[in-house]
DNA sequence: ATGGCTGCAAAGCCTTTGCAGGTTG
DNA sequence: CAACCTGCAAAGGCTTTGCAGCCAT
C-alpha cells in the first residue's frame, strides 16, 4: 500500500511543493520503515541510491515534513532526534538496552491533562508520554 | 530549609566527593530555584558571585549529581538540556508561548505501564509524561 | 525560464574532553 | 600531601545556513 505516500505526495504538490527524487525517497522510507530513524540514518539508507545526496538535503525536507504535519519528531534524551510517520496519537516504548521503539496504542489520556489545567491554571492542549523498559530480546529469551 | 541541601552535601562528603564552593552554589542555585533551568542559565545565575567558574564546572557537576540521583535531566526539544533538582515523581506542564514549567503531581501511572507491558512484550520500568499548552500569563490576563 | 531544490562547505550550538595548575580534606 | 577539582581551550556531534548551480514544472 504505497497508497499513504501518493496522498502525502499529492497534497505536496497541491501545496506548491516540488517532488524530487530525494524527497519522494525520504518520505517513503519514513512511512515505511516500521523504525523511528535518526536524519543520518535515513541519510545513510538512501545512500546506495542517492551517493551524492547531503545531509543538508535530508534535514531540509525533514523540517519541510515537520511543518506539513506529515513527520513527528521525537527527542529522547540522546543526542539525535527521531522521526516518525506516523502522526496518530500513539505512545512509544523504548528498550533502554538496544534502543528498540515499539508503538503502543492506548486511549488519550485526556482526563489526566484536564488535572493538569486544574492543578496548573494552564490550559493544556496535548502531552507527550513514553516508557521505558527492555524489550523481548534483550531480556535473552 | 537550607536543610536539603545540607542533607545532599553531606551525602556525597560521605561517597569521597569534595564539596568545592561551585560545587555547593551548583547544587543549592538548582534545589532553591523553583525554575528547570539549563546549564548556561545555571552558569550566568552564578557567574556575579563566580566570575571566573567555567562552563565545564557547571556541566561536570551536573553530570555527578545526575549519576548520584540527586538530580533529573529534561530533554525537550528545545536544543538545551534542563535539569531538575526535585527528584521525587511528578509531571511537568509546559508553556509553549514563554517555555515557562509548571509541576503537576498527580498519581502515577502504573496502570498504564502495565498495559503497555501486555500490548509491547517489553518489561517496563517507567516512564515520563509532559503536558504542553499556554500559561495564564500568556493567556493575556 | 524561473523559482525552488540540491549539494557542498562552513558555521553555530550544546556538550565533552585533555591537561596544567590549584585546592580540599 | 595527594587526589581531586577547576578553568581553559580545543574538539566532537548534531543541525542549520549561505550560496552557486541545477532541474522540475
Amino acid at each position: 500500500m504505497t497508497t499513504r505516500v501518493q496522498n502525502a505526495l499529492d497534497q505536496l504538490k497541491t501545496n506548491g511543493v516540488r517532488i524530487t527524487p530525494q524527497r519522494h525517497a525520504i518520505l517513503t522510507y519514513l512511512m515505511e520503515s516500521m523504525g523511528h530513524p535518526t536524519a543520518d540514518e535515513i541519510y545513510r539508507a538512501l545512500e546506495p541510491r542517492f551517493p551524492s545526496m547531503s545531509v543538508a538535503t535530508v534535514y531540509n525536507n525533514l523540517k519541510m515534513f515537520l511543518e506539513a504535519g506529515m513527520v513527528r519528531e521525537l527527542t529522547y534524551g540522546d543526542n539525535s532526534s527521531r522521526f516518525d510517520a506516523d502522526v496518530s496519537d500513539h505512545y512509544h516504548v523504548i528498550c533502554q538496552s538496544c534502543g528498540k521503539i515499539r508503538d503502543f496504542n492506548y486511549e488519550p489520556l485526556t482526563e489526566v491533562e484536564r488535572k493538569a489545567e486544574q492543578s496548573t491554571g494552564f490550559r493544556v492542549f496535548g502531552h507527550r508520554m513514553e516508557f521505558y523498559g527492555v524489550c523481548n530480546d534483550c531480556r535473552g529469551h
